[in-house]
DNA sequence: GTCTATAGGTAGATAGAC
DNA sequence: GTCTATCTACCTATAGAC
């Protein structure tokens, strides 16, 4: 079946999110000309504005994106067991789902201060759910002797940070493979908590 | 003494540090303008070039001029006793040291890529020579016996991320005092690295 | 769906008067 | 040292041809 001449619906789209993404991970998103994302797509730039409003909406789009899928793949993986196993298992998770999308996570806590107000705030609704499914483990840790933790709330923000941090210098083909990396984590994570290790 | 007309030599210099430092931050390097830093500062944009050679140079000062006070304070810390002694003083140390600076803080993390080659690069040995401060004290730790850590370098950059991160969500006047989360990330840093209690 | 062209505005940086 | 004025270049977004 003859497709028309020059369209390249669901080829052009996803390669402008794509090229968005890849750019203002790199350069940052204010940084970033319309121009740039369109060469590196290889369209000019007025075409852009067949696949998103505006500038802003291109960031937006990749962050909400970014957090309903982690949001979505944490309750797919259905964490159960003691605390401590259910701990060591969100440690897991948050390592392989965070390594393979540097960009992404790079943008995720480097960008929030380019949103729109409104934007920001959904970001930020759907990132304090995500928080919450590790500040219940500690809860549940706490209340059953397991962990000892002074503060839930600051202990569930300092992990986050913790592990979101291995996003800032982790270089695939490094010293060390992405399992040990994990490995490390897991002990510093499950000891920070204060629990015995098995 | 008389001054010339119109001189503000030490006064306008500082002023125009702080006014780049307050708006990198709010809204990052990239998306400020030399028209908006003048405007802040209460002159026009031209008068800026008597103080900075150019953008670039206002970031890279800002942020050379963070790690050095950073690498000095802490030397001049000079800390001593137990590894464990050790650690906990160096974490109230950064703490300390970050918490009054969240400005200069999120600036030293979330804008090297917008520094030349060279200027990162000078950054960059500079963010080092202050890791490999704690890294000693984790491995003088491991080689007593009293920290069990799997990887000393990457426990230092996790610990670095974890304190850091306080910056991110810290408002004076919060939930928490500034003494109340010192104690507890005090308690996170010690138990992760396997250290029994005081 | 993509192109060219362009509107309307702002950027960093410099020149020369005072 | 600061001003006004300006240069050159780039920006986002839109209009209309194909």
């Amino acid at each position: 079946m003859a497709r028309k001449q020059g369209s390249h619906a669901g080829i052009t789209g996803p390669k402008v999110q794509d090229a968005a993404l890849r750019l203002f991970a790199q350069h940052g998103y204010a940084a970033v000309s319309m121009r740039q994302i369109a060469a590196e797509v290889g369209v000019q730039a007025g075409a852009l504005y067949n696949y998103t409003a505006d500038k802003q909406s291109l960031l937006f789009d990749l962050l909400r994106g970014n957090m309903t899928e982690l949001i979505d793949a944490l309750d797919a993986a259905a964490l159960t067991g003691t605390p401590l196993a259910r701990l060591d298992a969100f440690t897991r998770f948050h390592i392989r789902f965070h390594l393979p999308r540097r960009d992404t996570v790079f943008l995720s806590y480097m960008e929030l201060r380019n949103l729109t107000d409104e934007n920001f705030a959904q970001i930020a609704e759907l990132r304090r759910a995500y928080e919450d499914r590790l500040e219940d483990i500690l809860h549940d840790g706490v209340a059953s002797g397991d962990f000892t933790v002074p503060d839930c709330r600051v202990a569930t923000l300092g992990l986050i940070a913790l592990l979101t941090g291995i996003t800032n210098w982790y270089r695939p083909g490094g010293r060390l493979t992405a399992a040990e990396i994990e490995a490390n984590y897991c002990t510093l994570v499950c000891q920070s908590v204060g629990a015995r290790l098995a």
